[in-house]
DNA sequence: CTCACGATGTTACAGTGTATCAGCGCGCAA
DNA sequence: TTGCGCGCTGATACACTGTAACATCGTGAG
C-alpha cells in the first residue's frame, strides 16, 4: 500500500538510521543482562525491522521473513514484536500501526518524540528535555499522573527540505 | 472487549465532559460558517460520541446507532467521523483506535495534548504553550518542519487519584 | 424537468490484532 | 534415563478496524 523511495531509503541520508547490526548487538546485550531468550525467531524480526528506517506493518515483516524460504505467520511475528516492544527494541507507531527499531540506547521507551517524515517515510527518534518539563508541569497542574505516552509529529524532515530547496 | 466501569462514566466527576448539547450548538455553527451540511447522520453521530466522556470505537457507535432502531452500517459512521474530525468536531485517538468529541473550541485540531485515565477510561483534552514552545525549538534544532502531531499522555487522572487515596 | 452533485445505503474486501490449542525443545528433578 | 514443567513456536480461526466500489436518493441550479 505504501512502498516507494527505494527499498533501503536509509541510503538516500535521510535522517540517521542505525542499521541492523549495532541493534541486534543492543538486544543481545539487554537479553543477556534481564536473562531473556534472544531466540531466532525474535532475532529474525529485529534484523528486517531495523534494516528499514521506515515503519513497517507486521504483515510486511511476515511476508519479508517468509520470502526467505520458510514461511512466517503473523501471529508470530505480533509474538515476538511484543517481546521487543517490552523491552524497548522496537517502537510501535501508533498513527500508522507499523513498527522500528529503537535507535537510541535509553534504558526505558519513556519521553521519546519521533518524527515521521511524509516525503521519504523514514522515522526519526529523538528526545526532548524541553518538551519532558513543559508536559511535566502541564499535567502536575491538572493533577494528571502519567504513566505513558507518545508523541508523533509527521511532517518534512532536513534532508528532504534540503533537496527540495537544491531542485529550485 | 473494553467495556466496563459504567455506562456513562462521565457522571463520576472524572475530568470536566461538556456533554452533546454544547458539542451540537458548535458544531451547527461550524456548518453554518463553514457552508457544510450537518446532516442527520452526523449529528447523531456526535451526539453519541459527546455524551461520553470515553473514547467510542466506530463500531460501538453503529451498534448504538441501531439500537435506536434504523440500522446504521460502520461504513456511514466512518464517513461521518471522517466528517467530523476534518472539521474538528471530533478527535482520533491513535492508541485507542477510537472517538471522541472535542471539548474546547480552539479553531484547528493543532496542538491538543490528550489525556487518558486508566482507571475510569474518560479523556480530557487541554493544550499546553509550554509543551509547544519546547517542541517548536527541539524541532527547529533538528531541521525539521512539522505538518502535524499526536500527544496521548496514559494515566491517572486527579479525581481517579483523589477517590484512591480517600479509600485509605 | 432534468441534470449535477453531495450524502447515504449496501456489499464486499483489505488490513490489523487476538484467542486457542497443539507440539516442540530444553532444563531440571526424581 | 525418564518424566515433568515451562516458555517458545506453529497453525487455524476469528474479531476488530478501515476502505473500495457502486447503486440510490434528495436537493438545488439551469
Amino acid at each position: 500500500m505504501h512502498d516507494h523511495a527505494g527499498t533501503q531509503a536509509g541510503s538516500g541520508g535521510c535522517g540517521h538510521h542505525h542499521g541492523p547490526e549495532e541493534a541486534l548487538a543492543r538486544a543481545e546485550a539487554v537479553c543477556r543482562a534481564r536473562d531473556l531468550q534472544f531466540t531466532r525467531l525474535r532475532r529474525d524480526v529485529l534484523e528486517v525491522v531495523a534494516s528499514q528506517a521506515r515503519p513497517l506493518g507486521a504483515y510486511d515483516i511476515a511476508e519479508r521473513l517468509s520470502a526467505t524460504g520458510k514461511r512466517v505467520a503473523a501471529v508470530s511475528v505480533y509474538r515476538a514484536l511484543d517481546f521487543l516492544t517490552e523491552n524497548g527494541l522496537v517502537h510501535r507507531i501508533a498513527s500508522r500501526n507499523a513498527f522500528v527499531s529503537c535507535g537510541h540506547a535509553h534504558s526505558d521507551g519513556a519521553g521519546l518524540v519521533f518524527l515521521i517524515c511524509r516525503s521519504c517515510g523514514t522515522i526519526d527518534e529523538t528526545t526532548s528535555p524541553e518538551v519532558e518539563d513543559g508536559l511535566g508541569r502541564t499535567l502536575a497542574k491538572l493533577g494528571f499522573k502519567p504513566a505513558s505516552r507518545i508523541l508523533e509529529v509527521e511532517g518534512e524532515c532536513g534532508a528532504c527540505l534540503e533537496r527540495a530547496a537544491a531542485e529550485d
